[in-house]
DNA sequence: GCTAACCAAGCTGCGCTACGCCCCGATTTA
DNA sequence: TAAATCGGGGCGTAGCGCAGCTTGGTTAGC
């Protein structure tokens, strides 16, 4: 009952303050991800290109530090690779979770024929 | 109506064919993974590890096959590390087990014989 | 004086890949 | 039937390339 996937207002939003704009400097301590990664990642997501004020500082806004720690979740939790993360974040609109249903193990010997059987048990003598 | 048959025999099925043992190079032709990325699997991921037989040369089995086409899709396409896919896999496998109905298809062959086969089967499958 | 920007270069280890040797099984020879 | 030959796998391991940071150097704003 404590938490649902943080979305949108779930009670761990609380945790940032409640200001419009942030710097990369608060950005860094507010996620746990160093400033370097965070200039890393803006080559690497397109998606996450924070502005920059007049004298080419970045801007982060409160939608940035949620992206932010999806991706650190996505990377870090899940192990996914950089594109990997990309890709998810990208398609993520797109409801389809694609719910693939696993066969059983049909592995053994099913179909009822002696003969069936015996052909199989030659095919393993085969192997010695 | 005719569902009922055809659930053991899904059309994907098909595409391997009909036996119990694969070598790696068989394996590597059917699922287009390399032979030395199968040997490097193995070292990454514990609950692939097929048997060897008497000569050291690895005996791969249906259900290795399928595992191997899962972590395929988890790395190539979805984009995992190699741990993430053995994190995914490792929690994945805790679903029902699924119980294995059995022995209820041997009606026409006869019992006697049948048990012997059986019986052998085990004691050869006991030296890999 | 602290923080931020940018760029280049360096580092680590993930995920293969190449290499050299060995063995299996089919065919030939005796 | 056995022995000999031989080519196409299979084996394990060392080496490699790049993804993903990390560090260092320099310049500039608050």
């Amino acid at each position: 009952m404590q938490k649902a996937r943080a979305s949108k207002n779930s009670p761990e939003q609380k945790k940032f303050p409640d200001k419009l704009f942030y710097k990369i400097g608060e950005v860094s301590r507010l996620t746990k991800v160093e400033s370097y990664v965070l200039r890393y990642w803006e080559t690497e997501f397109p998606f996450l290109r924070p502005r920059k004020n007049k004298s080419g500082q970045r801007v982060y806004i409160r939608k940035d530090l949620d992206l932010i720690l999806r991706i650190k979740e996505l990377l870090y939790d899940q192990k996914y690779t950089i594109e990997g993360v990309r890709l998810r974040l990208e398609t993520e609109g797109t409801r389809e979770p694609k719910e693939v249903q696993e066969d059983n193990e049909n592995a053994a010997i099913s179909p009822g024929s002696l003969q069936y059987i015996k052909n199989r048990l030659r095919e393993i003598l085969q192997q010695f």
